[in-house]
DNA sequence: GTCTATATGCAGATAGAC
DNA sequence: GTCTATCTGCATATAGAC
């Protein structure tokens, strides 16, 4: 964390995943970056919503380059998307089924309050989708075919990810996959 | 709302589902049910939190009741859940994509920080799964294949809200609602 | 049962010195 | 760029009268 501004967004964006929005105050932001305290408003004039519109912003191109990343690790779209999965499901162990999905509860709480937030996080989750839907479009899948699974992964994803924190374990992202494994080969047929 | 006590939990469910759980705060949840002021805290002495867990409970009760009621006028299950979902989404645009899922929110706010909280959205979402499962069952479907059914449903149902709500838009439950109709079918044989 | 008044604390944001 | 001090407002919660 070289100048106080990556500080700030790093630290923010840590606190998004696990406290959400409203929970996450500046005065912690400020504390736990080790920032001086003085240089927030002067980095983001715009103040929290502004700070927290370029953490989505970051968040959401970071992990699309993840997604990119591990899907191209495995040549099949199917087993590559199966082994994505359980590691997010490792991950999720990993955080003690405290974080993953870093948007999703900023995405809820923001929605219908904020214009600019929402915009923010439907485009985050727009690139996550393109990047499931062109590895299955370079796997053989029709682009409009491509695009409605990687919609519906999302959602998968993110449906499991709220039933991993409500019951505390991460066997809800290891059903889902295991669902997934079969649906995907069928539907190469 | 004949007595203050059902007021309070009337508004809060209303307002706990459109703004989740912080940013909903007790003073607007009196003003808006309209009930006395000073018998709040007379009725949950528990405050925030101890009203809020009472009004998880009641919508976890009310959605399950609601999605038997559904189910039950369609005996094939993957045209009576087909259904389902796409009242849903109707529902999803009668509210101008700022409703639907009643406790996505306030489960993702409160999972890490309130132990009851958490616990009630858990025991919510756990009667929803049961409802889709039984009825699954009741189709003919192993109970074991029936209960992971119906975790992926929840899970497929709650992240569609998620993007629903960011692209303000019923198109993702409605695309759920297609991709899982032949997928109910292939599954039935 | 319901009231008003208030305690206490923290939120986001700003001003002006340096 | 960063500081300290402070403004304004609302949060949850409580005390004590009626």
């Amino acid at each position: 964390m070289a100048t106080p501004r990556e500080a700030f967004i790093e630290t923010t964006a840590r606190l998004l995943e696990l406290q959400g929005y409203h929970a996450t105050g500046l005065n912690q932001i400020v504390q736990e970056s080790g920032a001086p305290k003085g240089s927030l408003y002067y980095y983001f004039p715009d103040g929290k919503e502004g700070l927290t519109a370029e953490v989505i912003e970051r968040i959401g191109a970071s992990l699309a380059g993840h997604i990119r990343d591990q899907l191209a690790q495995v040549a099949d779209p199917g087993q590559a998307i199966d082994l994505f999965i359980q590691q997010m499901a490792a991950a999720m162990t990993a955080s003690d089924c405290r974080g993953g999905g870093p948007l999703a509860t900023v995405a809820l709480e923001t929605s219908a309050s904020s214009e600019r937030l929402r915009s923010a996080c439907r485009d985050a989750y727009r690139s996550w989708q393109r990047a499931f839907a062109d590895k299955l479009e370079a796997g053989g899948y029709a682009p409009e075919r491509a695009a409605r699974l990687g919609e519906l992964i999302i959602a998968l994803l993110e449906g499991a990810i709220i039933l991993c924190r409500t019951e505390r374990s991460s066997a809800p992202l290891e059903h889902l996959a295991e669902e997934l494994r079969p649906l995907l080969r069928r539907m190469e047929e």
